[in-house]
RNA sequence: GCGGAUGUGGCGGAAUUGGUAGACGCGCUAGACUUAGGAUCUAGUGCCGCAAGGCGUGGGGGUUCGAGUCCCUUCAUCCGCACCA
């Protein structure tokens, strides 16, 4: 036995978690290096070769940051509420909890196997009473605060109590519900219930009528970012709109302070575009378009609040467009068009939102018999109503430019409305024109004018007439916080004559009850309703409703920072000694999820002085996707044979998924394909001439039905810790997806083996020289390390594995075993290949971890060369390459350029027009 | 429709600032050793060509002494958003 790394790796795991190496404490005697993975949702099917990718990379830069000296948190942990486990549950009648603690012990020891640098004593789990406690906690902290637009943060609702009472609430600027307008008086005089209803506008927390995705299959509601194209991220179900009551968080109000900070942020630019497109800013103004024929009591006519970003269109416009649900509908419908009215409102809330998206081509619509009056010119325009007009942004409602907006041009040219070209440039006859380029006409005083112009001329119109004012929107919406389901975090509320108060904190946390089944009461309420005594000791309900995956995420980096806590979130100390997460590596599927709410959640509890920066991640890397690479085997059509790849044309076949670990090298292993399936145990096989079955390949998802999957376990065991982990790195570019194939990781492996044999005689003895090293093999290994520094520096780690290779292989040629240079190798090697760096390190004679030592410093000395071999080019095309002194000049390399005889016979007598000469790097003739 | 990413040998990929295209590894070919090889070692391996030489970084055009890299244009694949007013 040589390397044998099935012992060295359970040796230096054992070691690692005897001297529980990892651990690390706040120490202020030393900088600081926060470096987090996201943390997994622990599934049943256990991890693959594609999830450890980002683990290994964080990893390695941890262990990097430790030789740097640095004092490095790498935790690690789990997101342990969700639907899998409840889905199961419900199948199988298993509770949720004991999968969910099955599921993460053996994502626990798929880990260990891997040999991460997790300090463990932090790990926390979002389902753990004592960690959701805090969740809980927030949520409070949540409800107990508004945003105040004055100041640009929360505050406490205390506050707005006190100012209510002394002014009521007219000047109060909020990130706000639509609340009417009330003096301290009046504001004195309402019951206790009355004040609780209008403090819900206000709080971040707040309990609202809203339009929800409701999933019928999973019996909840979801958040935007948990629906796709009509159908949920999870399980794929088909969604509706529904009006319901829920929980909200306001996350709307921070969207400004949201989409400012992504600035400051080492994010790659198309994750922050991700987040800029769903928060969404859009510039324009908020325009009031009074109804002739709707008053309210007082006389007052009704007013169609518009937003848009073209105001400068104004004289454009030929009619208005309500969305279906909007408030104002029924109000301003005149009796003769109600019946038609209320026939197409009913039609679209039978459309899923499925349809209504699958169906954007088909205009419909109806005239409301209402017509609204422009401001400026005073012409009466026909309010219809359709569902090209979403009730969720924006106010509902459009000011419709047909000529300026190609779904208006549509409209109006579906139902026969005018189209009146304000803005010149475009072929009115045609389409509309949507550029915001040209000049106003038509258009009053506008006329003349440009774009840019008009609309700050327009929106100082209407500001001084009070027609309108200057707004910013966003896309972002409040994100809906409550689940229909169970396993998920209660809310710490309960009811009092149907108003929602929260708990004291002392009450915290409020444990999940049990319940006798997880499917929903027979009332039609959350599995919650099933448990007894859901109550407070006063005998109030408590919210049925538990919180969705997100609640738990959203906080769990401050954790990290003091897990065990049981009286803050995180000691003041804690925070100011980690600050934020240095180096957040993880998939992109999160960027308007999770990495939305933590920033909101992050930038509350900043406002509320709980954490001391108000950005949870500076730097952040989306790791890509490891695909499947599938195997197929041909079976010819109505047979049990099978046709090898080279000879499948001859046949009409149909190809069949087969399990890529029997194969090898796209070479099919025979005996184990019979085994494999009973169906195959008979089957006959069509071979090549060499007598192989030879598959064929597709790039696709790795997935348990295509076969495709590698567990990291089979590649460990086969080939070791060390030899997965540099294999991981060594398919491409961390931020790239790229496929996984096995047959390519003998190259690393064997890497790892010559790496073995240099510290090793022939009868792998250990064998170390304590010879002084020589100019060629220090300047292998300064090289090495600067190549090494630079990689990690960048993430590059695909081609520091490859340097590592290039290092073996020529101190390997050099037969190197001298201590002075093995040393130093194995201590840039440790954070790749941790296992066989630490028994290395200690067959040099070391006492400690490896992790102890300090990364050697590049000496650019070494490195020094005395001849410079230039590539010669003719025109640019390279002919020759002759070497120089590394001190010539470009007249020296000139000189001696026109006695070589080589470039006489290239420049065949010719005299050249120029030689241009770049030292150090190449010589270009140009003739 | 809008926004973003990617395109280099049979395959994964390298080339960090405009300066030797294809590092490193897989695979393949030949050889050595071996009872044997899915072990190990040596040599070769972008394409065309016997060769001289020519052609080569998705396609077309440009800037430059010199372009995978910069500019314009176009195609393909993937991802995100999408009646967002």
């Amino acid at each position: 036995m040589e390397y044998n790394f099935t012992e060295i790796e359970k040796k230096w795991q054992k070691f690692w978690e005897d001297n529980q190496t990892f651990r690390v404490t706040e120490d202020p005697s030393m900088p600081k290096y926060y470096v987090l993975d996201m943390f997994p949702y622990p599934s049943g099917a256990g991890l693959h070769v594609g999830h450890p990718l980002g683990y290994i990379a964080s990893d390695i830069y941890s262990r990097y940051k430790k030789l740097k000296r640095y004092n490095v948190l790498h935790p690690m942990g789990y997101d342990a509420f969700g639907l899998p486990a409840e889905q199961y549950a419900i199948q199988t009648g298993q509770h949720p909890a004991v999968t969910t603690e099955n599921n993460i012990r053996r994502y626990r020891k798929q880990m260990d196997k891997i040999g991460f640098c997790y300090d463990w004593s932090r790990e926390v789990r979002t389902c753990d009473p004592k960690y959701y406690k805090w969740t809980q906690w927030v949520f409070i902290k949540l409800f107990k605060h508004w945003f105040n637009k004055k100041t640009n943060k929360a505050e406490p609702v205390k506050s707005l109590i006190a100012e209510f009472e002394r002014n009521g609430n007219s000047a109060v600027e909020a990130s706000s519900d639509k609340c009417r307008i009330f003096s301290a008086s009046e504001w004195k005089s309402m019951s206790e219930k009355e004040q609780q209803l209008i403090l819900l506008n206000y709080r971040l927390a707040y309990y609202a009528d809203t339009m929800v995705n409701w999933c019928p299959a999973l019996g909840t509601v979801l958040a935007n970012d948990e629906v796709k194209e009509g159908y949920s991220l999870r399980g794929g179900h088909p969604v509706e709109q529904k009006k319901m009551k829920q929980w909200l968080l306001r996350v709307s109000a921070y969207a400004e302070r949201l989409l400012d900070s992504l600035e400051k942020l080492d994010w790659s630019e198309s994750l922050k575009d991700i987040q800029k497109n769903w928060i969404g800013r859009s510039e324009g103004a908020v325009i009031n378009f009074k109804v002739d024929n709707a008053a309210d009591k007082k006389g007052r006519k009704a007013e169609i609040e518009v937003f848009t970003t073209r105001p400068d269109t104004i004289f454009g416009c030929t009619y208005m467009v309500l969305a279906p649900e909007h408030e104002l509908v029924e109000k301003i419908t005149t009796p003769q068009y109600n019946i038609q009215v209320e026939e197409y409102i009913e039609e679209t809330k039978k459309r899923t939102e499925r349809e209504r998206i699958a169906d954007t081509k088909t205009i419909t619509g109806r005239f409301t018999g209402a017509y609204a009056e422009h401001p400026f010119s005073g012409e009466k325009l026909p309010v219809w109503i359709s569902d090209y007009v979403l009730a969720g942004y924006g106010t509902g409602a459009i000011m419709a430019v047909p000529a300026h907006d190609s779904r208006d041009f549509d409209f109006a040219k579906h139902f026969d409305l005018p189209v009146r070209e304000v803005v010149s440039g475009g072929d009115i006859s045609q389409g509309s024109y949507d550029n915001p380029e040209g000049i106003l006409i038509n258009s009053d005083f506008l006329n003349g004018l440009n774009v840019e112009d008009a609309t700050e001329r327009i929106i100082s119109e209407l500001e001084k007439r009070g027609r309108g004012y200057k707004k910013i929107n966003y896309r972002l919406r409040d994100a809906i916080f409550s689940r229909q389901r169970y396993w998920g975090e209660p809310f710490p509320v309960c009811y009092k004559n149907e108003v929602p108060y929260v708990l004291d904190e002392d009450q915290l946390p409020l444990v999940l009850p049990e319940v006798d089944s997880y499917l929903p009461t027979e009332k039609g309420e959350p599995p919650l309703g099933r448990a007894k005594n859901w109550q407070t000791p006063e005998g109030y309900p408590l919210e049925l409703s538990t919180m969705p995956g997100f609640a738990g995420s959203s906080a769990y980096y401050i954790r990290y920072m003091d897990p065990n806590n049981n009286n803050e979130l995180v000691s003041k100390e804690a925070n100011r000694y980690w600050e934020n997460v240095d180096l957040y590596i993880g998939g992109t599927e999160h960027a308007t999820g999770h990495l939305i709410y933590s920033r909101f959640w992050n930038k509350f509890l900043y406002d509320t002085g709980v954490v001391c920066r108000d950005e949870p991640f500076k730097k952040l890397i989306n790791q890509g996707m490891i695909q499947g690479r599938s195997n197929f085997v041909y079976r010819v059509k109505n047979s049990n044979k099978f046709v090898s790849l080279g000879l499948k044309d001859n046949f009409d076949v149909t190809p069949i998924h087969v399990d890529v670990n029997i194969v090898n090298n796209d070479i099919l292993n025979i005996d184990l394909f019979r085994k494999w399936n009973p169906e195959y145990f008979d089957a006959e096989f069509i071979l090549e001439e060499d007598g192989t079955y030879r598959c064929g390949y597709a790039i696709e998802k790795m997935s348990k039905s295509l076969y495709n999957v590698v567990t990291p376990d089979d590649i460990i065991e086969k080939y070791g810790a060390d030899t997965l982990r540099m294999y991981e790195m060594f398919l491409g570019p961390l931020e790239q997806s790229k496929p996984w194939d096995t047959s390519g990781i003998d190259g690393v492996h064997k890497f790892l083996r010559k790496l073995w044999n240099l510290f090793h005689n022939e009868k792998n003895e250990p064998c170390i020289s304590n010879e002084t090293p020589g100019a060629d093999e220090l300047k292998i290994l300064h090289k090495t390390i600067k190549k090494i520094e630079e990689d990690i520096e960048r993430f590059s780690f695909n081609t520091s594995v490859s340097a590592f290779m290039i290092c073996v292989n020529d101190l390997g040629a050099l037969k190197c075993n001298k201590r002075q240079i093995l040393e130093k190798l194995v201590i840039i090697l440790s954070p790749f290949a941790p296992h066989i760096a630490e028994e290395l390190w200690h067959i040099l004679g070391k006492k400690e971890s490896v992790s102890t030592a300090t990364f050697p410093e590049f000496k650019s000395g070494f490195l020094t060369e005395d001849y410079i071999q230039y590539p010669v080019s003719f025109n640019g095309k390279t002919r020759l390459k002759i070497d120089f002194p590394a001190d010539y000049d470009k007249e020296d390399i000139e000189r001696d350029l026109m006695k070589n005889d080589d470039v006489l016979k290239y420049l065949k007598g010719q005299k050249p027009k120029k030689i241009i000469v770049v030292k150090g790097r190449i010589v270009n003739i140009v003739v």
